[in-house]
DNA sequence: TCGACGGCTTGATGTTCATCAATCGAGTCC
DNA sequence: GGACTCGATTGATGAACATCAAGCCGTCGA
């Protein structure tokens, strides 16, 4: 394997305060694959054998239940997925699949947990990444109790005009039935939240997104950073 | 401090693996309290200053948003709450209120984080408590996506059974339009969720709660391991 | 060029759940 | 005992959201 597949990957927060030699004795089981899109890469329920870290390309985090199903969460490039249940040795509770082509970084988990146990500045990285991870499912609890699906789309338009860097026009990055699944919807009721928003300034054309004016429709979102600033 | 006041948290999973004198010095900081019934503990957007651990009676963790509220979860003894917004030293994403009487113990989320930073037991004790407390909000998540009301208080109420050491007969714990607000639901939704799970061998009365016939409940509830199991 | 297909939209309709108002019933305080 | 409060329930109604069935409109391959 050579030494430029893992690029990125140790400057990852998770990585960064390791010893080197126990990055490299992580990364000698490692493998870095690229997928095309719409491939399950991991299955809920089954035991936890890697843990994932998508390099490239995006993934979608989805779980089912009695023949239904919901998109709980987008992976984006440089971040990993499923590392509680690799902690604790646990099943995977979601399942995952590549939205497009994907480069996919694969780490052994008992390869993890060995060195988990072993590196004191891999422990604590590992900790202030679970603590993230677990705000943000938080904050996504949240944004589910407390508003209406308008509203959660509302301010999920608003953080993707964030994550564009405050463009007024932007690209949504996925299908609109996807997007329906992470709000908790049917692709219909979202094409009417759209329509809602028409007059709070949102223009929506195919997965092109257009916010006329930020401030009226955050008269109408509310954002609040306790339930949408990525960080806090 | 009297020794005893600390009773119980040195047995818990997350302060067994630390040396004696870090535990120590944790303590020394700390300090016990017992609070009356619907006592604001802390509130949310506040930064977080203390680590709470409840040593008896029950917590209620909630949220607010545009003069909305919701039930996040309950807090039973001995766990702690909040860890996450210590470790991160950033503010609280939930508030907490006392259901009942109940004695909580404070440790000074600087002393954690500095402890958090010399002992590597404690390092990795925390590391296992927020992989499960992830892997819990996940489940509660799948909960509310894939589930109708009335489901989500039938798997709830099996749980519960469970909770009660498998008695057909047992207490809710709390009133019911707090559990219709952890549910998600309001107090007049519920109570016809309960009429509606009477056929599937369900009676309520009060707090007290009967299921006449597990398995008939099951077959409506569906109950799934990868969402209602707690430990796995 | 032309179907075929898949995702998005639209309309009609039904289900789920919230809201509002009223009542009931179990404390609790004079 | 009687007035009061507060939570649970019930009924009537409305809003939010799902389902079903077309149609629309790009893309793609024969």
């Amino acid at each position: 394997m050579p030494e430029s597949a893992f690029e990125g990957l140790r400057g990852l927060h998770l990585f960064e305060a390791m010893a080197e030699q126990h990055f490299q004795a992580l990364m000698r089981g490692a493998f870095v694959q690229t997928f095309p899109p719409q491939i399950e890469l991991i299955t809920e329920g089954d035991p936890s054998d890697f843990l994932h870290v998508v390099l490239s390309g995006s993934v979608d985090l989805f779980s089912n239940w009695n023949d239904r199903e919901t998109s709980m969460a987008t992976v984006r490039p440089i971040s990993t997925f499923i590392l509680a249940a690799t902690i604790r040795d646990a099943p995977y509770l979601m399942s995952a699949r590549t939205l497009e082509k994907s480069r996919i970084a694969l780490i052994p988990s008992d390869e993890v947990r060995v060195i988990f146990g072993l590196d004191d500045g891999f422990a604590r990285a590992i900790v202030t990444e679970l603590a993230q991870c677990y705000r943000s499912v938080i904050k996504a609890q949240k944004d589910l109790k407390l508003r209406s699906s308008t509203e959660r789309l509302a301010n999920y338009l608003l953080r993707s005009q964030i994550r564009a860097d405050g463009e007024a026009e932007f690209e949504l990055g996925f299908e609109k039935r996807r997007l329906a699944s992470v709000l908790g919807i049917t692709p219909e009721h979202l094409s009417r939240a759209f329509k809602g928003l028409q007059s709070h300034g949102v223009v929506a054309d195919g997965t092109r997104v257009r916010i006329e004016d930020r401030k009226k429709l955050e008269r109408f979102a509310k954002p609040n950073p306790l339930i949408d600033d990525p960080v806090k």
